[in-house]
DNA sequence: GTGGGGAAAACGTCTGACGTTTAGCGTCCG
DNA sequence: CGGACGCTAAACGTCAGACGTTTTCCCCAC
């Protein structure tokens, strides 16, 4: 909310209600195309009219239109190509966007009094056990490969994520449990942290510990122990929450 | 993605690599302002300069500088009021904005084939128990008297979450645990949820029985029996999985 | 057959103008 | 003296038209 005006003069009865008396037409438009994209009358991949035309369509101008695209287009709903055969398609939804635009708001929210990063940590403990016993339970032998590759990466100190084709171990893991869902709760959280954490002093003896503990997490799983998987996670989470305590919270 | 070209002759490669050459310029000051604000040198409430100041500014027309202030008022990040005094103004980081876009996106991700409804519910298995335990460990005299509220609130048959101050009992229980991030992983599941159950047909005899739930729970978070409230929980998802899984799968 | 050079379609950007909203202030009348 | 009315100015909202840029496709020359 942008900053009250100065409580002048008159009292102001219960709260400040900003209304919005008409909404300018971008918003119009970029709101009705975004019902028909919600409920299916414009499936991923259809290509709307071009600008010119759509403006008509509306009976606005190319500008207008265009910022109502433009609207859309930041929330992922469309993208925009250019040259001939070029013009704006419905996008196919895509679980990685929603990663990072969830993860981007949280580090946003985590900067307030609001969202504390012991919350963050918090979430992490009670998700991401539940996710090695499910991985335990569930993955198949591809799965579990990916899981093992995953803990026995080498660790690149300076870049994370570094190589190509290398996840994080705790990303890796949340999409063994085969659940989406899990993934896009946890990811942002893992991701947030990862962020807050880089460049805290941490030595490498305590990363050499760290994979030690992924590796036995992800022999649980290989064997199928989850009982085992869940307890050596949540004993990893704990751990490394003492860790973030230490070095990340303020940083 | 927009839709392959009908794979015409030649065999691409490995996989079209649509790269961007370069990018807009509505994109790049819409991406220098983000990272500004995102590095806290915008604090909320600030004023940008008028949208001609702007662009020049960053050496763009009008135009482009607009367009660049649109993509990031549908992310949040700003937002504009038109009058004198008016002009666009850093926003507040919002905890249920980031619910809504969420909900919104999942809502979307819920079509396709990877991620399925019962996604939803064997995370809302994990997350919402684990609620009721901590909300029975921590909830204060005033959060416990809310939760009673939203337990005995009576139900609106055609409008879910009709009155003012009225709150779903599973948004309540979720913001009783004090934990936010709790809040922003489990509401966005509960707001699909409901939407997708929404005049499945459930007769007034079960909704009953999830008001007698709701009031057990409630209590024993008043009580402080952590366990309880736990396992109550658990049976109260289960149980409502139930009915998902027969009116609402399909919706 | 093959390579290169238009041509065309669509987005990207600019310019300038005018409409619209809203807070604030001055004026006028009671 | 005070309050209501109405004007003004700042900023966003919208429009119209023009031109540049990117990219694909196709035709033509070699």
């Amino acid at each position: 909310m942008p900053p009250q005006p100065p409580a002048s003069g008159t009292s102001a009865p219960v709260a400040h209600l900003r209304v919005q008396r008409v909404r300018p037409a971008y918003r119009q438009v970029a709101d009705e195309l975004r019902t028909q994209i919600l409920a299916g009358a414009l499936p991923a991949g259809t290509r709307l009219p071009n600008e010119a035309e759509l403006g008509r369509a509306f009976g606005v101008s190319r500008s207008t239109a265009r910022e109502a695209l433009r609207v859309l287009s930041s929330q992922h709903l469309v993208e925009t190509l250019r040259g001939v055969q070029g013009g704006t398609f419905v996008s196919e939804p895509d679980p990685a966007r929603v990663v990072e635009d969830v993860g981007s708001a949280l580090g946003v929210l985590v900067m307030t009094p609001r969202l504390h990063v012991s919350d963050l940590l918090e979430a992490r403990l009670l998700l991401e056990p539940a996710a090695a016993r499910l991985a335990a339970q569930r993955a198949d032998a591809e799965t579990v490969e990916a899981v093992r590759a995953a803990a026995a990466a080498p660790r690149d100190d300076r870049d994370p994520s570094g190589f190509v084709g290398h996840l994080d171990f705790h990303t890796t893991l949340l999409m063994a449990t085969g659940n989406l869902m899990l993934t896009l709760m946890g990811q942002p959280v893992n991701d947030v942290l990862r962020t807050r954490l880089r460049r805290a002093g941490v030595e490498a003896r305590e990363w050499d510990k760290v994979d030690a503990c992924h590796r036995e997490i992800a022999e649980h799983i290989a064997e199928g122990r989850a009982g085992e998987a869940e307890e050596a996670m949540r004993d990893h989470i704990v751990e490394l929450r003492r860790l973030y305590e230490r070095d990340g919270f303020w940083a």
